[in-house]
DNA sequence: TATGAATGAGTTTTCATTCAT
DNA sequence: AATGAATGAAAACTCATTCAT
């Protein structure tokens, strides 16, 4: 690609280099040190391009955030795909997803954890985070209709899914969060371990046995 | 007080007084789009009023992180200070309180939140960060003595409890982020209960019970 | 001297104090870091009572240079008070008492080397700047009546003495200002002996010699 | 140039704009009361524009400062560079290069003489201000060395030529100073004059003379 | 008189965005 | 299309001065 992107192919493939850089800058300062001077002179352009290529700091910011979810989203649909497999070895393949994404795309993992908190910053009643929102929701959904097959299938007691969706995801999304936020406090425990284990546990509350009430509780602890 | 805090009582109610529109613009806007301004108008001062009680934006923001700790340390503390507490209500009580931080002081729990993404912006080697870190440790070192009380009188399964206090955590903070992130998502699903049904499912992968492995498995979901 | 002052010989007091401070401060920091509170902190009292002794902050330093040029005034005056004094013994007793001056009072040295480096700071067009110009140039009149002494009584060979105070005062100034500035610059050289040694050769061009011409000049150099 | 300067050349000649601006702002109003808005408007451009070119307030001082001794410096060595100079000539040359830089340069004396009564606020130890010292420091060093040339030859008396070096400078920087800080007190003497007459009074005591001793002293001024 | 809390104008610097080239 | 110089609106912080107590 010379200095003019002339054909179609070379405006994506810009864009896409914008997109790159953004994403490692948005890692290595956050949103507010990152400059859009630090973004295109990494991608080799003039702060001016960017302007031919996104709107604004923001823009860019929303679309490497529905870039991460779409990503994670066929990550977990892709590992959810293999035929044979049980709900409980669906929901700890989706589990092992969140890690592998956290690893594999830290960057996308911090703006999207970053979003979050700064819905003043970034959602500004545009149709932008409506859209962000609905995205999140479909993934959150995806994961809801696996339980669901569980309990259709009798694999799991009958439950309130979307209560148990979330649990899952909570607990998934706090203990990166936790990990991410302080190395100290997971010192010595590996994420993956604590997925794994937190999984076994609720799972173990989950599943259908004799005696196990609808919502987990058992006789036994009343 | 009228205009002028003349004695040290007024001080500290005026000191009170800047925390408090600290913590509300913190939360209305964040650390970034806050300004010294915004603070002290909603205090009905002047900016400069500011740096009599406050030697910096960070320093404010810093002693909020401290005093949110300490809140909920404390709250937690009395939440389990009751006689004739078995483990699981301790924890239940401890859980319950975490809700209720982030219902009653939900503008610190966003500072809290807030502040282990941005370690970078405002961890800058100073004192405060390490001191702000041990806090934090201190709080999970508590909610696992706990669970070693749990493991010592028999009523759970012998276990990796700083695993187990990980999990805890992660599972309750990850409902919380949810539920502040995104009300769509936790729709129709008050967050208390989510946290009831989390904690439910997960103490019955801890509790001892005849059959049980020590890591909570059984041969039921081997 | 109580909290307050209540009779005229306790104001003076009070007002001479924070005179003290001020010049300290002055000194420490130069005018621009130099603050009120530094100021009246350092002379035990409040911000709020300097403005009830001095007018402004700009005044209380003009105050100084005037009280800095009488006590010089007052040195020199005294420093050539002694009966049976020839004119050149005068002379280099002014010129010490320049380097006593700055050796005995450099907080004073430096508030007047410093104000004619500020007019614009400082000279800002009211009825005090001409006072001190007048005092300067009253100063430089009584120096000029010691050369002209010379000269009638035919010490001094004839000659402009206007211009040889001049040159007098500047070679002193210069030289004062040369070792405060910068203290390798005179490295192994004291500055009582430049002086010494600069009035020596002045001396030498201005006493009345066979051959030598009304300006100091000779046929030996011409 | 317009409104853009888009080539090498522009660039350098903006630059050159701002630097005057800033030269005449700092001889207006001093460095404290010279701001960034006032220069840049000088130069009608805009407060972020100073930033393309400069670092900061202190960076443009600073080079303002290194400049104007380079430019002195320069011209004294034209002033002594002709050749069958004796050594008085180029004293004097070097003196009347001083009143020329003074009048030619007013704006750069003042930064100069401004500088060095401010080591605390700019010698901030950066690398900078040991240049700049060194070349003051060079600066003199070149004049000894004239007056080295004058002793070796015989045209001078032996003499401790740093301590004379100082003597000189001291005398034309304490006349020139005499001179700016005010216009009155040297009422009807040109500072030409005086430098030429001062010079003539020195020189008439470092100049070899039978019967006179290496220190300039004769037994007729004993 | 004395206090010192409060004020708010003023200053340097940053950076998203624009626009002349 | 691309450039990158120019813009100018913030925003944190300081401190001389005021004024309620």
């Amino acid at each position: 690609m010379s200095t003019r992107a002339r054909t179609i192919e070379d405006k994506l493939l810009r864009r896409q280099l914008i997109l790159k850089s953004a994403k490692e800058v948005f890692f290595d300062k956050g949103y507010q040190r990152a400059t859009i001077e630090l973004i295109t002179e990494r991608a080799g352009l003039s702060t001016g391009t960017f302007y031919l290529y996104f709107k604004s700091k923001q823009e860019i910011y929303r679309i490497l955030y529905s870039d991460g979810i779409d990503i994670f989203h066929r990550m977990a649909e892709e590992a959810v795909s293999w035929p044979g497999m049980g709900t409980i070895a669906k929901l700890s393949a989706i589990a092992h997803t969140y890690y592998r994404f956290y690893t594999e795309h830290t960057e996308y993992f911090d703006i999207l954890a970053f979003i979050h908190l700064h819905q003043d910053t970034l959602h500004e009643q545009d149709e932008m985070s409506s859209i962000l929102d609905q995205k999140a929701l479909d993934l959150l959904r995806m994961i809801e209709s696996i339980i669901e097959e569980g309990v259709d299938s009798g694999e799991f007691a009958p439950m309130d899914t979307w209560k148990a969706t979330n649990v899952l995801w909570g607990m998934m999304d706090g203990l990166v969060m936790l990990a991410e936020r302080n190395n100290v406090m997971v010192m010595g425990v590996s994420l993956e371990e604590l997925i794994k284990q937190s999984l076994e546990m609720m799972f173990y509350g989950m599943i259908r046995r004799i005696g196990a009430g609808p919502d987990g509780s058992t006789e036994e602890n009343g």
